[in-house]
Parts: C-alpha cells; structure tokens; sequence
DNA sequence: ACAGCTCCTG
DNA sequence: CAGGAGCTGT
C-alpha cells in the first residue's frame, strides 16, 4: 500500500495543462461537427433509403458505363468520380428517415456495389461472357490507363489542389516511416508529440496524406515498373478468375449470385477468388507501407512514462479543432479531392477484388455461394434492377444510354487524371461500413476516444459518409466508450474493494488484467501495437474513476461527466498509417 | 430541428 | 454492436 512514486498527479492537471491551448471543450466540438455536418448535407442530402438504393444502382451503371466510355475515349476528361457527385445533387431526397433499421449501413445487402466483375451472371451466360470479355480487355486498357496517370505523377503532384503548404513535410513523412504510433524513441515526433507543449498539434495532418505516394524517394521509376507489373498480373489473375469461374459455372448457378451481389457484411466477403487474394498479397506489399515497424518492448509501460506524462509526453493531444482541411475541398466532389496514394491503393485493392464491402477476406468463396442468398433483386442483372426500385429516370435504363456526366472542373492534376481515367475509383466509395472499418475504427479508438465526424471522415477516405454512416460510427465509437468507462469503473471500485487508497498506485500496464480485456475488445489479436498514450489515457481514467467513487462521487447521477470531459480533451493524433483505406485489409492478412 | 451523447436493452 | 429513449447544446 505503499504509493509508489508513479504519477506525479492524479489530479486533472494533465488535462487542465493541455486545456490551456485547447480545444473547445465536447459540447463546443458537436456543435462544430453539427455544423459540419448540417453544412454538407443539405447539399446533398441523401439520407433516404431510397437513395441507397439509387446510389447503388447508379454507381454501378456509372462504373459499367465509365469502363466502356474510358475503352472508347481517349483519356479526357472522363469524370467518374464527379459522377457521383452529380447524382448525389441530382436527388435531394428530403424524407426525414430517422428509422436506421431502413437504412442499416452495415447490411445493406442486395445491391452492394462492387466490382462489375464479381456480379455474378443469372441470365443470359453468353451474354454475360462477351461482357466478361470485353470487361477483360477494358481493364486492360485501363491499366495502360492507370501507368499512364502514374508516371506523371511525382512532377504534377505540386500544383494540385492539395499542395504542401506545410514545412513539416519531410518530418512528418519520416516519422510516418519510422513508427508512428511508437512514441518512444522517436525524435521526430518529439516536436510533434508533445502532449502539451506549445507545439504544433495535428496541422499537419493533411499535408501529410498526399504525401504517402511520394514514398518512395528512391526510385518513383521503379515503383511505377513494379506496380506495372503486379498490376497487370493482379489482374490479369483477377479477371481470369473470375472469367474461368463464369465459363465454368453451369447454368444452375443462374440462380446463384455467388454471393457477390449481396455483399453482406456478415457474410464476410467471400467474392474473391484465390488467385486474386492472392495476387493481393503481393501488391501488398507494394502498395503499403511498413506497419508495427517496431515491436516496441513495452511490457513494462513503466514509471518513467507513467511519471512524465507532461515532460515526455508519449501522446499529442489532439486539439478538438480539427482543420477544415479535413473537410473535402470540393463538397461536392469529396472524391477528387482524395489524397493521391488513397486513390492509388483503392484502385489496387479494387482491381485485385476487394468486395464490395472492402472485406475480402474472410470466408471461403464457397461458403457463400453454397447460401442461398436467391433473393429476387440478387438473381437479376445487377445492371438491370426491378423498376420499382428506381426512380423513374433510371428505371430500364442501360449503361449506355446514360449520358456522359459533365466534367466537374477539377484541375487535380494526375489526381484527375487518376479519376477519370480509372472507372475503379469511384467504385471503391462505399456507402457501407464493413468489419475492416470497424476493426479500423477499433484501432483508432487507441487514439481518440472522442472522434469528430470530420476526423472521421479523414480517416475513412473509402466510406462515402451520410448522414447514417455517419452516425454509425458515430455510435461505434459511442459504443467503444461505454465499454471503456465500465471496465474503468469496474476496475477503480474494484482496487477501492482491494483496499487500495491513492490513486496513484492505479497504473494501466501491459500487463495489467484492464489491459488485457481492453486489448481484446478493440484489438482482437493483437494485430496492432497498442500506443502508450493509451496507457496514459486509460490510466488516468482509471484514477479519475477511482478518485470520484472513492470520494463517494457516484452518488450524484451524473458523476461521470466530469470524467468524460476530461477525457474527451484527451485525444491523440492518429497516425497517418491508419487513414489509408487498404490499412484494414492489411489487418486481415492474418 | 438536429447532431451527438449517455444509458439501457436485446 | 444496433436500436431506441431521453437529454443537451446549438
């Protein structure tokens, strides 16, 4: 019972000291997101489920359609991306669906968009074999697309609209490049890291992020050569397989959506085949950068971290007021305004077969096609859907006759070119959340306990956010709180039954059971190295819960919200690594 | 009116 | 983890 000399104050100075250059406090912070939010979704306000239906629908007929237009046209100004953007303008669907239950994000079945190729063919097989072909042949050309748009990339860069307007760049990319989230032993996050220090908090995020592609100083040539190549191959095998399993499939598989069309989330993917997962793999590699560069022997947080948590601070608090740059530049066209390397690695892991979910991993194709998952729109073209589920403007329409959606000015430079020129991307814009996102948003939860929309949509580039995305990860993290503050409640009254009497002999260690329950419930299978920062967070919530039970605090119903506010300030940067899109699918390998 | 939060429930 | 009720702040 001896309090050993572990933290320096239990008391809310760590909390006070950051407020000084804080941001607003939570209730200040929602109504900046709800400003965010009510600012950009009367733009387009797409909350209907109806609207889910027609995105879908019109992502699919727009990727269809781009893949032939890109074969026909030259390279121009083909706007794939923008497309959605239009369409989303294009049907201002006012009814007020509050009814989540209609517009469940995470199981939005049926009409999942995804890959043309993973549609499984129902009718009409010979039909669907010479579009199988002719899809062959337009990847093809577009990955002569895609190189094209690389190679010039490292020169344009700069103009773009996402210009480095940051001199951290170089910092920022290497501690990127080292660990980003082992905050030991790092100098170059020691100016970047300082909980509480007058330096820079997160400006520099968004530099940052258009920055990844950049990567790779030695040799941007040999990066294309190799991307060149794993991509052909990729998707040669892609395709491929996808062509072989169609010819091979007999006729009772008409009735079969092999489980592509439904994208369920529950389903766990399942619409890739082998050679494509596999073929993922390797441009893995590529397309990645390194992760858990460092174990970081942590057993023993220890005292030194534990006491300093103002002199080294492990953690940059991350100040509540997350820039506008967070915020799309183009309303409108959020996916133009994408880091380069997001496009890049969505368009890889798109072209190998991602699912229309982002989960492709998961269970063995055949799982899924040996469900029935025969539901009437699922057993249909799934270019060709029931009229009663689309608006009128869209009912029998084919791909063709769509019209050509005006090129929305967007001088993003090869970042333009990359959308237009590459039907994919906007293909890999999800309207659902799949169990990458959440085990992303898991992860992050290490980092923030208390996310903003704005962050959030930073950090899922691959989610096209509305207003239920929104509030499901929204809730998801509402949930990882809860889950958090019970064990911290359950754990403080827990040393108060144990006897103990300081806080500060409450200490959250590795090797701590709160740990360990922690870890498995946000970091099933330790796919990642849990920052110290959240030690430090999850410590001091520990004490504060300690502190207000044992001064019979809970008495007062509300005596958590203290703790909450003090924690809400508490929020760490993110690291970079977990912004990328393909960052879950990495998680997956195992 | 709405977004976001907590709390409770299944 | 999702739904929903109820609360709060804008």
């Amino acid at each position: 019972m001896d309090p050993p000399p572990v933290l320096p104050s239990p008391q809310s100075h760590l909390a006070e000291t950051c407020m000084e250059r804080e941001r607003s406090p939570p209730t200040a912070e929602l109504s900046r997101d709800s400003s965010v939010l009510s600012g950009q979704l009367p733009s387009s306000s797409l909350t209907d489920a109806d609207w889910f239906g027609d995105e879908h629908i019109q992502a699919k007929r727009a990727r269809v359609e781009t893949i032939v237009r890109g074969m026909c046209l030259s390279p121009g100004p083909l706007v794939s991306g923008s497309s959605r953007a239009r369409e989303s303008s294009c049907y201002p669907e006012k009814a007020r669906e509050r009814k989540r239950k209609q517009s469940l994000p995470m199981h939005q079945g049926p009409l999942k968009s995804g890959p043309a190729w993973d549609r499984g063919p129902k009718k009409g097989g010979a039909r669907v074999k010479e579009q199988l072909h002719l899809l062959k042949q337009q990847l093809r050309h577009l990955q002569e697309h895609v190189l094209q748009a690389t190679e010039p990339r490292a020169p344009v860069q700069g103009p773009g609209g996402t210009q480095q307007r940051s001199p951290l760049r170089p910092k920022q990319r290497n501690s990127f490049l080292s660990s980003p989230w082992s905050t030991e032993s790092n100098p170059h996050q020691s100016s970047n890291k300082d909980i509480c220090g007058a330096v820079e908090p997160r400006t520099a995020e968004v530099p940052q992020q258009s920055e990844e592609p950049m990567l790779h100083p030695s040799g941007p040539r040999a990066l294309v050569e190799t991307l060149r190549k794993e991509l052909n191959r990729a998707v040669s095998q892609a395709v491929d397989a996808v062509l072989q399993q169609v010819l091979l499939d007999p006729p009772s598989h008409l009735t079969q959506p092999e489980g592509s069309c439904q994208g369920l989330a529950a389903e766990g993917g399942s619409q890739l085949s082998p050679p494509g997962r596999s073929a993922y793999k390797d441009l893995l590699a590529l397309a990645t950068l390194p992760r858990r560069v460092q174990p970081q022997a942590g057993v023993l947080l220890g005292k030194s971290s534990l006491a300093t948590p103002l002199d080294s601070p492990k953690c940059p608090v991350s100040p509540r007021a997350v820039p506008k740059s967070y915020q799309s530049p183009l309303p409108n066209c959020p996916l133009t305004a994408e880091p380069s390397h997001i496009w890049e690695n969505q368009i890889l892991s798109q072209l190998l077969g991602r699912g229309p979910d982002g989960h492709w991993s998961g269970s063995p194709p055949q799982a899924s096609s040996s469900q029935s998952q025969t539901s009437p729109e699922s057993a249909q073209q799934p270019w060709v859907l029931s009229q009663q589920q689309l608006p009128p403007s869209f009912a029998p329409v084919h791909l063709e006759s769509r019209p050509l959606l005006p090129a929305v000015k967007m001088e993003q430079g090869m970042l333009q070119g990359m959308a237009d020129m590459v039907p994919f991307s906007s293909i890999h814009i999800q309207e659902g959340l799949s169990p990458g996102h959440l085990k992303k948003a898991k992860l992050m939860f290490f980092f923030t306990r208390y996310p903003s929309s704005s962050l959030l949509k930073a950090y899922f580039p691959d989610v096209q956010f509305n207003r239920c995305i929104t509030s499901q990860m929204i809730k998801w993290f509402s949930n990882f709180r809860e889950f958090y503050y019970i064990q911290m409640e359950k754990y403080a009254r827990q040393a108060i039954s144990d006897g103990v009497t300081n806080p500060k002999m409450l200490t959250v260690l590795r090797d701590s059971e709160i740990f360990r329950v922690l870890n498995t419930h946000y970091n099933k299978g330790n796919d990642f190295e849990v920052p110290d920062c959240f030690l430090e967070i999850a410590t001091l919530t520990l004490q504060e819960f300690f502190r207000a039970v044992s001064a019979g605090k809970d008495s007062d119903p509300s005596w958590k919200k203290p703790i909450y506010k003090i924690i809400s300030k508490l929020d760490s940067d993110i690291p970079e690594i977990l912004k990328s899109s393909n960052y879950p699918q990495e998680l997956f390998r195992s």
